[in-house]
DNA sequence: CACGCGTGGAG
DNA sequence: TCTCCAAGCGT
């Protein structure tokens, strides 16, 4: 009956799975902030902050976000030091920059109104072709498919798709299916919002019930027509390739203090954490001697050295022990150190920071700017 | 098309 | 502790 399936997979009745999605949704979706909202700069944000990044996580950002920049042109003005410190602690710090560049084109070409052809959606910095999708469905009830992690997982379930999501093949297939969907939402009669909470409906599934382990399929809406249920499967699916063992890493890295500041400098653009401030650090090959790492890593040599803390963090493909030293100079150390600049407790409050610098930040020793490290 | 890009939660 | 992975995008 139904383009979306084979003689071999699913159920014989797909048209029937879009009510049955809509009415769990209405039903027992998350009451999350920015489904009240109706704004498509709102659902914006919240789209980007949520790439690659869990619900829960993006809550209080998004709801501090809307606070302190309420609307495109607030985003749009910005100052860039403000966009990384609203964006501190969520990582893939490019979305931040890419946002508030689509915010000035969208004051330049678009008059500050979001625009509401899909493909005008598109065109813009840091939105591709899931999260086009997502706004012109959610904001705009638009008939525009989407394809996310959780949409990949309960469509290769559902219709017991057993070959790798991420071949092309497979992947054209999932977003036909995806458009198919929203297509028949978009032809429910009698439905407020149709297309929006189709959409979100499968995303929702994933996120509550259709999960990567331990799925809860015996309280699933659409468990009746679930191929990989049927063939008992579920755990199987999706089929993604195994990933790559991360590459573990060994770096040093000092808090120099001098007459009431410390010594941090400016990531470069284009790398890892770009744009964002550190703590003078280096890698250490197995064998190296703590000064000797100072020593480079600083550009002087300090007189005092002394272990403050060890902090494990991953980031990418690798998996990084940091040990954090405090240093102290007598001296004035100006000479020596190009790119660092030196700075008080409350000037460094201003700036960001990668995650395992924040902790460094919390951890360092009393002193006349103590009380600036509270909360 | 493969890879680089962060972080934190869950089991 | 280790592995997976979460409302992906740009190059």
């Amino acid at each position: 009956m139904s383009a979306i399936l084979r003689p071999d997979e699913g159920s014989p009745e797909p048209r029937r799975l879009v009510p049955l999605l809509l009415d769990w949704f209405v039903k027992d979706a998350r009451d999350l902030p920015w489904r009240r909202a109706l704004d498509p700069y709102a659902i914006w944000v919240s789209e980007v902050m949520l790439q690659q990044t869990q619900v829960k996580t993006v809550l209080p950002f998004w709801e501090r976000w809307m606070r302190e920049l309420p609307d495109i042109a607030a985003a749009a003005g910005a100052h860039p030091e403000q966009l990384h410190k609203l964006w501190e602690g969520l990582g893939y710090y490019t979305r931040v920059r890419n946002l508030q560049k689509a915010a000035q084109q969208i004051m330049q070409h678009h008059g500050g109104r979001f625009p509401e052809s899909f493909d005008d959606i598109l065109a813009l910095p840091g939105i591709g072709r899931y999260t086009a999708g997502a706004i012109s469905s959610i904001a705009f009830n638009r008939p525009t498919p989407i394809v996310d992690g959780n949409v990949v997982r309960v469509l290769t379930r559902l219709f017991g798709i057993g070959g790798d999501p991420g071949e092309k093949r497979i992947s054209d297939r999932l977003w036909q299916i995806a458009e198919t969907l929203v297509l028949d939402a978009s032809r429910c009669s009698g439905r407020a919002r149709a297309c929006s909470h189709l959409n979100q409906s499968l995303m929702e599934l994933g996120a509550l019930v259709c999960t990567p382990q331990a799925p809860l399929c015996f309280s699933c809406p659409v468990k009746a027509y679930c191929a990989a249920l049927q063939e008992d499967r579920v755990a199987l699916l999706p089929n993604l390739p195994k990933r790559a063992k991360p590459t573990v890493l060994h770096f040093a890295a000092f808090a120099a203090e001098w007459d009431g500041k410390w010594l941090v400098r400016q990531r470069p653009s284009g790398g890892v954490n770009a744009h964002l401030w550190e703590f003078p650090n280096v890698e250490i090959p197995a064998g190296m001697d703590p000064a000797s790492a100072a020593t480079s890593a600083l550009g002087f040599s300090p007189e005092t050295l002394r272990p403050l803390c060890r902090i494990s963090h991953a980031i990418t493909r690798y998996r990084i022990t940091l040990t954090v030293f405090a240093c102290d100079t007598t001296q004035s150390p100006e000479a020596g150190f190009g790119q660092g600049l030196w700075l008080t407790g409350g000037e460094l409050q201003a700036l960001s920071f990668p995650s395992a610098h924040k902790k460094i930040l919390k951890q360092l020793p009393e002193s006349g700017s103590a009380r600036f490290f509270e909360t």
